[in-house]
DNA sequence: CAAGTACTTTAGAATAATTCCAAAGATGAA
DNA sequence: TTCATCTTTGGAATTATTCTAAAGTACTTG
């Protein structure tokens, strides 16, 4: 061990949600180890396999409110495929369109030219770049 | 009239479809004015109302084929929420996230440098930028 | 143009992802 | 503690989409 386990339940408290066994379980899954893409299933396996019992509808639950607290951003890449990427910082995917890969890769060096100005009456949200490709 | 309409059927056939009564009233409807933006939802709607009976599940199915055909061009912008765009040139997306609605908008003026080259083994298929935008 | 074969359509069932619900349980303020 | 509020839960409900098997239609060949 190099250092201590981040305090979890602060930070969910910071960001305004009640630290719970299941919340802060599913943040150790998602946030204890570098950058993840995760689906509700995927994470849902995983918690499951730390022996705290978790319910797919709590998973689900859970991922909307992290994202809504900007734990976490959505990447939606094919119908009915959604992942949650635990890197919230400014970068874009890959999406490997076989088998559903999706990989980060830093917007550092990458730049988007002559945008139009959003519609009427609207402000930037976001920039979404997928950067599809096939094997 | 400043000119006959367009003989979807052959259109069908070039691509390899057979032009089945409720393909060329999907495709009158689709490719008859300018550039649409629907979900399979709102075209059935919309070719029930001009009297020939298509299923759901056809129209399905043939947004499915026309876009693997390349008359489409599918967009995924939400989860569950995926568009059919009938413009299939270059080109962007604006996504208004408070009411789902789709723009396009030209890629002439826009240019993406910098970004890394595919992962090993696979090739570019399509780099897709959605431009999201709130009220 | 008659027939046969292959391709399509169809309604409804099936599936998949996600949300809803009402009841039971946990949390935090006083 | 105690209580009000927030969460979790399992299962039902919902939504989007695909599957299936039977009935119908389009193209080919003779």
């Amino acid at each position: 061990m190099t250092g201590t386990s981040p305090d979890y339940a602060a930070h969910l408290r910071d960001v305004g949600l009640r630290p719970t066994r299941q919340r802060v379980a599913l943040a150790r899954v998602l946030f204890g180890s570098g950058h993840r893409h995760v689906t509700a299933e995927s994470l849902h396996a995983e918690v499951k396999a730390t022996r705290i019992p978790v319910a797919l509808a709590t998973v689900y639950n859970t991922l909307n409110q992290f994202r809504d607290a900007g734990l976490l951003r959505e990447v939606v890449v094919a119908p009915g495929r959604s992942y949650f990427d635990t890197n919230t910082g400014h970068h874009h995917h890959f999406f490997v369109e076989d088998d559903g890969e999706l990989h980060d890769f830093p917007s550092d060096k990458v730049t988007i030219e002559g945008l139009p100005s959003p519609p009427k009456g609207t402000r930037l949200s976001r920039v979404d770049v997928v950067v599809r490709v096939r094997r």
